[in-house]
DNA sequence: CGGGGGGTTGATCTCCTTCAATCAACGTGG
DNA sequence: CCACGTTGATTGAAGGAGATCAACCCCCCG
């Protein structure tokens, strides 16, 4: 742990290690030159929040390393996860003031911002940065549509295998792993998040990932390391069309 | 298979209804001049279905007029919509060569439809076009992130409360009615429409519309004719905070 | 008249929630 | 080093919201 916080995270965009998929992937050397000026980094440890909804928000960024959440509460407390956010997502809406969800760092995270009246006025002049935002969008106007099928007419254990099957297919993309039958990877969230994820109960979270593993559909070490055998087996309990869209 | 009875109609965007809100609102004359080469109407009647899922797709455009919804089923039949499509709003992906969901006229439809690679190419172009269409797939992706907090979170009855703050919020809209808080409109979905939408048995819906009837919150002129008396109390059973967002 | 689409209502069942006890891992202070 | 509290997770028992199965109504239309 305290090796991998002591790693100095690098500023240059040439190395970036999300350069290749993040909103300013398009951005020729120049543009590059303009972002670094108006971008800075921000680091959070694992559970702090990072904005609240309906707090007033002066940048936009990406996650550069960590997962964090975006999430909505009702007044009674009732919470649900709309957004999962990965190295080289997008956080933040240009042309809006404040933050519409709570964003929430759920391991060590490292953003890379940009200040926002700057980063807007870029968008007006480079077509890359919009035109890479608006590519980004769609796959997340995909992802949400997908997770309204699983919130809206899935059960527990179809929820479950699904939220496994993205988080392996997703884990499989970042490291280039070719996409082989046996799966490993570790859960980036708790039992709970998972429930505000999938909109159940965390209890049944537990329940049904323990079914699964007596079915043996998956394998556990500990917690949070799940091992896959058969992905199509998973994929087939998510209750997904057979192949499962291997896409980009 | 064939028998899509779509008629054209030429039309001239100088006159069009949704011309201030969609997707080419922002474009300049001479961006008009070239968007109407490359544009034609079709026509659906209510029940068509306007593409499937997993077709060819040729082409993207607006609504003009009438109601289609955006769905998703499963193999067992399952279904899910994860789109309500009202006039003025985009349908089809630039850059994607088949649909990724159905595509059903729920009434008497008339389309814009733009064939899809000179869309691709002026979009390309003109940067009024991909600004225009971020911003909508921003608000999109809004719509879809709330819409992920009915599903997983709320009640039947909060969930058809909702439904109807919706429906009447932006008929509100549309109409450029005051937000008075006595509403009056007509429900554009059937009970097993709006049970895919808002994922639920269409008994279910049926029981909860009764209820919220019984107990005054909506009053009831046939089956689709709605009034509401005091908007305050809907929004109230549809557990959203206070002020219910009167946006734009 | 018959039939079909859309809708309502009733009885029963079941999957998930709710409430609650227990456990393992971990850190902290006496 | 052990008692203690905390956090995340598991498991059990009981209850309920919504699904399921089924009957029936209304209205339009051929």
């Amino acid at each position: 742990m305290l090796n991998e916080r002591s790693i100095t995270v690098s500023q240059d965009c040439a190395e970036c290690p999300i350069r290749h998929r993040a909103v300013c992937a398009r951005c020729e050397s120049d543009e590059l030159e303009r972002l670094e000026e108006i971008k800075y980094y921000r680091k959070f440890e694992a559970g702090q929040t990072v904005i609240w909804s309906g707090d007033r928000m002066d940048f936009v960024g990406s996650v550069v390393s960590g997962i964090a959440t975006l999430t909505q509460t009702m007044e009674d407390g009732r919470t649900q996860m709309v957004g999962l956010l990965l190295p080289s997502d997008f956080v933040g809406r240009p042309g809006r003031a404040s933050a519409a969800y709570d964003v929430v760092a759920t391991t060590d995270l490292v953003m890379c911002c940009f200040r926002k009246s700057p980063f807007e006025e870029m968008m007006r002049q480079t077509p890359h940065i919009a035109q890479r935002l608006l590519e980004m969008t769609l796959d997340e106007l995909d992802a949400a549509r997908e997770w309204m099928l699983v919130l809206g007419r899935k059960t527990a254990r179809e929820k479950i295998a699904s939220l496994l099957s993205i988080i392996a297919r997703r884990d499989a993309s970042i490291n280039m792993r070719a996409a082989s039958s046996t799966v490993t990877f570790d859960l980036p969230l708790t039992r709970e998040a998972m429930a505000d994820y999938l909109g159940l109960t965390l209890e049944t979270v537990s329940r049904q990932v323990s079914a699964l593993k007596k079915d043996g559909v998956i394998e556990l070490e500990g917690k949070r390391h799940v091992t896959v055998p058969d992905m199509t087996r998973l994929l087939d309990e998510a209750g997904d069309d057979s192949d499962g869209g291997m896409f980009a």
